[in-house]
DNA sequence: CCGAAACAGGATGTCAACATCCTGTTTTAA
DNA sequence: TTAAAACAGGATGTTGACATCCTGTTTCGG
């Protein structure tokens, strides 16, 4: 359902939140999320092309998040790496449907728009705060 | 966000509402649907595998229906081609998360959650009786 | 029984997502 | 200035989803 990039952004952009603000080296985020190092570091380009992180070469250097965590939301990182694609036409081309969809394909914008709706409505800083007895990424 | 496959099934599902419960070649559907034929075939292979749709050969044959459309919700047809993974253990292996979810992949698993209630709720029987401009498929 | 209709299903092709590797560039500290 | 740290990014490999083709099997009507 999730592409396997989105579960990694999202696990580098909490471990970034975690750790907000100070700089993580990619080596660091893959071996805490148990995700490809040189894979993360495309996932990483693609969220700072998207300005949610900055990258920074050097000694010292590393990925930070580019907001506070109260100011990005999940469907950000989200839509940064995989963009969550709303039905606004039909897809089979169908003049005679026009602006309007199908009830099939208007049952299954339905389905996204309440995807997109739960994930708009979380942010990095409420994943942090979660009253839960597992810490996000914790060992 | 969905898999081609799922909405090729669907459109297929719906012409087999639309003409329930006459049996529908797959030719047929295939040209009334836009789907690729040969893939098509492959896909009905996959409902019948399910019990969404029964497929008989010969003269006069082709597919239809299992069960009423009533009977039939968009769920069951996704979840017969591509299942939607709802997210049960920790994606990273943590022992100390245990049988509860961190907050990000519990969140996660509320999205998928929203959408499977969203197409469990609605039956073919209930797309072809929606009040919409749009005919599903229809030309 | 025979032939046409229609699905069955194995073999094969294509492409994008996922993944790895290696060399180049930038940055910092000494 | 230099060396080490750390990201940048092009080239390449791998795999599964999507798609096509072709031959075999089943079914029905005459």
């Amino acid at each position: 359902m999730f592409s396997q990039t989105v579960e990694y952004a999202l696990r580098a952009v909490v471990h970034l939140a975690i750790h907000s603000p100070q700089p993580q080296k990619t080596a660091e985020i893959a071996e805490a999320t148990k995700v490809p190092t040189a894979y993360l570091s495309k996932v990483l380009q693609g969220l700072r092309e998207k300005e949610i992180v900055n990258l920074q070469r050097g000694v010292g250097g590393g990925a930070s998040l580019a907001r506070a965590p109260a100011e990005i939301t999940i469907l950000d990182v989200v839509n940064a790496v995989d963009p969550i694609q709303r039905i606004r036409t039909c897809p089979l081309n169908l003049a005679s449907h026009g602006v309007h969809l199908c009830a099939l394909h208007r049952r299954m914008d339905d389905a996204m728009l309440r995807m997109e709706q739960a994930f708009q409505a979380t942010t990095l800083a409420e994943l942090l705060d979660d009253p839960n007895p597992s810490v996000p990424l914790c060992r």
